[in-house]
DNA sequence: TCTGGGGTCCTAGGACCC
DNA sequence: TCTGGGGTCCTAGGACCC
């Protein structure tokens, strides 16, 4: 199977559409503004360069980039642009494509030469779209992932049983997809800090710290085994959310209840095009400086918006008077059909 | 340095039932 | 008087990914 992954794709829609930004510095976040409170979405190479990265705060981003061109998000744009990426995959010969996110696929084929398979895959995306991408083979979905990143930028590379070891053996655990910073923290504290360490361990040996799914799902990670099997069936929403940080804290409860109301019809948007009922209710809560708390309640499944209305103020009762909140967020659950794909994300023990 | 937004899934602990 | 064990449901929190 392969994996298809667009190099840096957001900065390379926004270079599409303005040409004249090619091989500058560009940063994409928030509203485009390094004064707001907001994060690094996408950094181009050049402005990688300069130790920029997804997830860090734009106005770090912009000290670090003197000269950097910052945009705003513009989620239209790439997902326009990935739809038409996900069609050049689809009407690729014998193809069964499993979308992960905007930029990213796997690919499921039968073929004798899948360098070949990838090199075409790779000349029809850039054909449709004018966009890069780089495509990982393995014999896993999980070593299909991680060799995309061997072949960054516009490369191929291959991953098997074979030479697994040889080349990740040596790497940190937090190189795994998967495994983060926490996770590569606790496998240290067990003596193992290796892919051929995690590799070599005892499933069992891993269940006292992570429990019974994650513990022997962290042992085949580490050995890149797992399913093998590109799933086309289309995915379900669990649920659908809408959070906001505000650039200025929220102190009085009369604005409390207006963001709840108007985070309450976004959701209800969103939830509405799914003609699915809401089953449960989350909201979340960001205290300043930045103490988060949620707070949940299944409902009686319902298609009422004044009732979901009603049943969300009554979660914000519990919000703690006095206290500056920096950020609310309204989660809906929805009723899930009972044909609905199980495990959707294969970096948990879902595959 | 000061930390977005939209998702998924797992774990722990308490409540409740038999 | 001091007190089982197992199963399921619910809520809160955490971790990770793009």
């Amino acid at each position: 199977m392969l994996h298809v992954d667009l190099d840096q794709f957001i900065a390379a829609v926004e270079v599409l559409r303005r040409p004249e930004l090619a091989g500058k510095p560009i940063i994409v976040g928030g509203r485009g503004d390094p004064t707001e409170r907001a994060v690094v979405s996408t950094a181009s190479y050049e402005a990688r360069a300069f130790g920029v990265g997804s997830g860090m705060p734009l106005r770090i981003a912009a000290r670090k980039v003197p000269d950097a061109v910052i945009l705003p998000v513009d989620h239209e744009a790439y997902l326009a642009a990935s739809e038409t990426v996900m069609t050049a995959l689809r009407a690729q010969p014998g193809a069964t494509v499993q979308v992960l996110g905007w930029d990213e696929a796997f690919m499921g084929t039968e073929t004798d030469d899948p360098e070949a398979y990838a090199r075409q895959v790779q000349a029809a995306v850039l054909e449709r779209t004018q966009l890069h991408c780089s495509v990982g083979i393995g014999d896993t979905l999980v070593r299909a992932k991680v060799a995309t990143g061997f072949g960054k930028p516009a490369g191929v590379f291959r991953l098997t049983a074979g030479n697994w070891l040889e080349v990740m053996g040596s790497r940190p655990t937090k190189d795994l997809w998967g495994v983060g910073t926490k996770v590569s923290g606790r496998l240290a504290k067990l003596g193992i800090n290796t892919v051929a360490e995690l590799a070599a361990s005892d499933p069992q040996d891993l269940v006292p710290e992570f429990g019974p799914r994650m513990g022997p799902w962290y042992a085949e990670l580490g050995r890149g085994d797992g399913a093998s099997i590109v799933d086309d069936t289309p995915w379900v929403a669990r649920g659908h959310s809408r959070e906001t940080t505000f650039q200025h804290d929220l102190t009085e409860p009369a604005q409390v209840d207006d963001a709840v109301r108007e985070l309450t019809a976004r959701v209800l948007e969103d939830v509405a095009a799914e003609g699915r009922p809401v089953v449960g209710l989350t909201l979340k809560v960001r205290y300043a400086p930045f103490f988060t708390k949620t707070h949940a309640r299944k409902v009686p499944e319902t298609f009422d918006r004044t009732e979901i209305l009603t049943r969300a103020l009554d979660l914000a009762t519990a919000i703690e008077a006095g206290r500056p909140i920096r950020l609310l967020g309204l989660r809906a659950e929805m009723a899930m059909p009972d044909d609905a794909r199980k495990g959707h994300t294969p970096t948990r023990g879902g595959w």
